[in-house]
RNA sequence: GGGAGUUUAGCUCAGUUGGUUUAGAGCACUUGCCUUACAAGCAAGGGGUCACUGGUUCAAAUCCUGUAACUCCCACCA
């Protein structure tokens, strides 16, 4: 049988990606095993794959693939997100650049082209997911907006409404100008921003002389005046907003603002007078300590205008140009009015003067080149302190964990202090709030309900009303689709208690970037509590930020982010999956750099060669005899093997309870490439030319077997591949179609760690070191690997170590015997193993002087060692005070090294006479 | 302004409640090998005053004080 030496991931993966597909095996029902759930972090529908998503999805696909394995009833629910105000943005560009305007359309037309985008382009991305290899139930696709998830947020908010934790009120809400839309506040990034610092001229209104101007001066007062009156000054990163301005706030106990008491200023340009107010709220530090009230467009002036009972005259249109309400710029934007009036404050002599200053501006999370404006607005909140108190228990008290544990603290923070959430949105593209507006005796009414027919009832009901009924025009924030995922997947919304919910929910792990702990993570608990009772997950696990090898984020303008696909095709699926496992631990951010896919490619190669090593053996018929020796030597080969793999899975399991999976790859990793092909393979490999014995072979096969099952949750497709390949060895044509076409790897039972033999796994790791030392004895020396060499080891006293590795040593260190002898010999060149002595005759002269160095070298490494050992054992504290166990610990190692010592200096004085 | 985290080999990271040879891994690096599975490979090897400082202890990469640098989150100083 031929095979290629080079492994070619692409005819492989899709092959097998497609047997899975065939045999349903990613499928789930309900039944007597004890389930395993996971939800997939919908994805954009319009999107495609990032590295961010890789890495996700290739962390859930191992824990599904791994639970699969280990006899549970695996359910990995895929899904995409309708993304409201991203997706609405794309159709709207896509329309202008057709010529259409969206508010040309109706609301019926826009959502045909929005459903025909989504069409078009939605699910792309899940297509995507199967390249890497993702089981996930795709028969249980889901979309925030089909139907039954629809219906789900429908009822909900109908629900909440009724339990009063939903209202509806004018609030100054963040407002993206460019999206037209209300934002929540989890949706606006602060950014630091290099802007100018204004300070204005405010003259006074009512004060045209002041009397005792020097007493003041000495109370601490600054007093500015001019020829043209008496005047405060206000410093303002805003001044486009003065429009707006109807009061001056000063702190009632800043001594250098006390004259400004009780009068009024001209708000500058505008010529409105307004009151000097005064307010504990100003900091007398910063500026002048004079601040200027605009109620419509700052949050804290707004609280100000509340306290103080001011006019809010709101300046801005919803596109952030100013509006008919000023009596100047109007229809400017507010940037290019921001430099204007600073250009005419000026001209007016009304600009004190103009600082260079850094403050933080919030942009929209969707528009990040739209900075956001504080607006006041009538929008639908949900109540939050409710879901804050049921949400953070679980959470608090472990029923939910966190790896890394440290997003507890961020998470509890949020909580502690949570705002009301903003869930309307001036959108088409999404949930329509399902609210009704009736006029009673002039009154407006709402009239929440699942549907327009149940509004009308109500409205009957509760009011007498039959007219007319006008429903929201404003759809629903994403997220409040998105927090129910894992209860609406299985319909647990609608349908409460069904079979599926019953049996799925609560899911285990959910795997997901700690940039949505708020936005989603805290929302999905706040749900599960608040409509099952119970925790929607038991573990979270953040994965980190996905970098470029600089540590930048990877983004669409630095073109630094690779594409996933083409990253596939170069290394194969599993390659590019490893590469990402081997960089993530759990929380740390990724500096993604793509030649370690390399590293991962160069694992399947690796693993491939083995199969063709073994898949190219001869076995030894029954008359055909194998050496007995051999046979001997790979029996002990072989439990050693069991030993070790037995011992890694010990290792690999424990990491897998704390998600620790790079390492558990990396144990993994080093078990195929290390102990099994380097040491192992070699180990029993048979001559050229020469059969195997049959049990060594059946021993290898089932090693080889049962490594790729360990392996196959983090390289699916290879794995399949070698394990089908050995699966079939030594079956006829007919037997070998049967098992390719009905067994899969992906169902079978994952090995799981037994007890193991340590005292074998020593005595092996001894035989290595002694192996080593020969070879790296014919490395320094320049002898050739083919040259056949004799080891004498002296044991002194007959202290014999365990034999049973003695064939193997001689096997690969190519040594055609080993012996056992006291003292030392002569011609030698020696080394050591432990405390062993061991020697090796050469033929050729044998460099004294080298030699000797090299002893040298070694006895000032173990006088330096013993010196480290004596300095804790001379010292009375340390034997008195340490445990027994550590102090008998210490004296070993000074026992061992006065040993090594003594040999090596026996070794000097025998080479130099 | 508040909080959290990080700092160990050239790079990316382990190092479990202080004690198992004067600190480990992978990659990279150096040397020698096209040895009949694999040069995407084999064998051997070099490389670190554990950010700095002071302390606790018989014993510190590990615990405590401080310092520095970087990162992230939160917050209404215009």
């Amino acid at each position: 049988m031929e095979i290629a030496s080079k492994y070619n991931p692409r005819a492989v993966e899709e092959k097998w990606y497609n047997f899975w597909l065939e045999k349903n095996l990613f499928h789930s029902e309900p039944d007597h095993r004890k389930p395993y759930t996971v939800v997939i972090p919908p994805p954009n529908v319009t999107g495609v794959l990032h590295m961010g998503h890789m890495l996700n999805n290739t962390i859930q696909d191992v824990l599904v693939r791994r639970a699969r394995m280990m006899g549970r009833n695996a359910c990995w629910v895929p899904g995409t997100d309708h993304a409201s105000i991203a997706t609405e943005a794309k159709v709207v560009k896509s329309l202008s650049e057709q010529g259409i305007k969206k508010h040309d359309l109706t609301r019926e037309q826009f959502l045909e082209h929005a459903w025909e985008w989504t069409h078009k382009h939605g699910g792309i991305i899940l297509q995507q997911l199967r390249k890497l290899g993702a089981s996930c139930d795709w028969d249980r696709t889901a979309f925030t907006m089909d139907a039954q998830r629809s219906e789900s947020v429908t009822r909900v908010f109908v629900d909440l409404y009724n339990k009063g934790l939903i209202y509806r009120g004018m609030r100054m809400i963040n407002w993206d100008p460019k999206a037209l839309t209300a934002l929540s506040s989890e949706e606006v990034e602060y950014r630091e921003e290099r802007s100018k610092l204004y300070y204005l001229k405010y003259y006074l209104d009512d004060l045209d002389d002041l009397k005792g101007i020097g007493d003041l001066e000495e109370q601490g007062n600054i007093i500015h005046h001019d020829e043209k009156g008496f005047y405060a000054v206000v410093a303002t990163t805003r001044p486009e907003t003065i429009m707006g301005d109807t009061a001056m706030c000063i702190n009632p106990k800043d001594s250098k603002n006390q004259w400004l008491r009780g009068h009024h200023v001209i708000v500058p340009l505008v010529g409105r007078v307004v009151p000097v107010i005064e307010d504990r709220y100003v900091d007398t530090e910063f500026g002048t300590g004079c601040l200027k009230v605009t109620p419509a467009h700052d949050v804290n002036d707004y609280n100000l205008g509340k306290t103080h009972g001011l006019e809010t005259i709101d300046i801005f249109n919803a596109d952030g140009t100013v509006s008919g309400q000023s009596p100047l710029y109007v229809g400017m934007d507010r940037f290019v009015c921001r430099k204007q009036i600073a250009k005419d404050l000026e001209a007016a002599g009304l600009m004190e003067k103009v600082e260079d200053y850094t403050n933080k501006v919030g942009y929209s999370q969707r528009n990040p080149d739209t900075a956001i404006e504080p607006r006041l607005s009538l929008q639908w909140f949900v109540s939050m302190q409710h879901f804050a108190d049921i949400a953070l228990p679980p959470v608090m008290e472990g029923r939910i964990k966190f790896y890394p544990e440290k997003y507890k603290n961020t998470y509890r923070q949020w909580l502690e202090n949570i705002q009301d959430w903003c869930i309307s949105r001036q959108l088409w593209w999404g949930h329509r709030i399902p609210a009704w507006y009736i006029e009673v005796d002039g009154k407006e009414e709402i009239v929440v309900a699942v549907n327009e027919e149940e509004a009308r009832r109500i409205a009957k009901e509760k009011y007498g009303y039959a007219g007319e009924m006008r429903q929201d025009e404003d759809a629903l924030d994403t997220w409040f689709s998105s927090w129910l995922w894992p209860i609406s997947l299985f319909d647990g919304i609608n349908n409460p208690g069904n079979k599926e919910i019953s049996y799925y929910y609560p899911t285990v792990d959910l795997i997901t970037a700690p940039d949505i702990i708020f936005f989603w993570v805290a929302r999905m608990i706040m749900a599960g509590e608040e409509y099952m009772h119970d925790v929607p997950f038991h573990n979270v696990y953040f994965t980190g930020v996905v970098r470029d090898k600089l540590g930048r984020k990877m983004s669409k303008s630095l073109g630094n982010s690779p594409d996933p696909i083409q990253l596939m095709e170069q290394y194969g699926a599993d390659g590019v999956r490893m590469g990402m496992l081997l960089t993530a631990p759990a929380g740390n951010d990724i500096l993604f750099d793509e030649k370690i896919c390399e590293q991962g490619r160069n694992f399947s190669n690796k693993l491939w060669n083995a199969l063709r090593l073994v898949s190219g053996w001869r076995v030894a018929s029954g008359e055909e005899a194998v050496d007995s020796s051999t046979s001997q030597a790979n029996e002990v080969a072989v439990q050693w093997m069991e030993q070790r793999m037995a011992q890694v899975l010990e290792g690999v399991e424990k990491d897998f309870e704390q998600y620790r999976l790079s390492e558990a790859l990396m144990s993994c990793y080093k078990l195929a490439w290390d102990d099994f092909c380097s040491w192992y393979l070699e180990m029993v490999k048979p001559a050229f030319g020469t059969p195997i014995d049959k049990d060594t072979f059946d021993a290898t096969v089932s090693i080889f077997n049962r490594l790729m099952l360990i392996l196959h949750p983090f390289m699916p497709f290879v794995t399949e591949e070698i394990w089908h390949a050995l699966q079939t060895i030594g079956k006829d044509d007919e037997a070998a179609a049967f098992i390719n076409a009905n067994y899969s790897i992906m169902n079978q039972h994952m090995p799981t760690s037994v007890f193991y033999d340590q005292r074998m796994l020593d005595d092996c790791d001894t035989a290595r070191e002694m192996i080593a030392g020969v070879r790296n004895l014919r490395n320094s020396r320049g002898i050739s690997p083919k040259e056949m060499l004799e080891l004498y080891v002296s044991c002194g006293e007959g202290k014999r170590t365990d034999s049973r590795f003695d064939p193997i040593v001689c096997k690969l260190s190519n040594v055609s015997r080993i012996a056992y002898i006291d003292g030392k010999m002569d011609g030698c060149v020696s080394f050591m193993v432990g405390t062993t002595e061991c020697f090796v005759p050469l033929k050729q002269n044998i460099d004294v002087d080298a030699e000797r160095k090299k002893l040298e070298d070694e006895l000032r490494y173990a006088e330096g060692f013993l010196a480290s050992v004596m300095k804790k054992l001379d010292n009375e504290k340390f034997v008195n005070g340490a445990p027994e166990k550590v102090v008998a610990l210490e004296r070993q190692k000074k026992a061992d090294a006065e040993q090594k010592i003594a040999a090596l200096r026996g070794q000097l004085e025998h080479l130099n006479s």
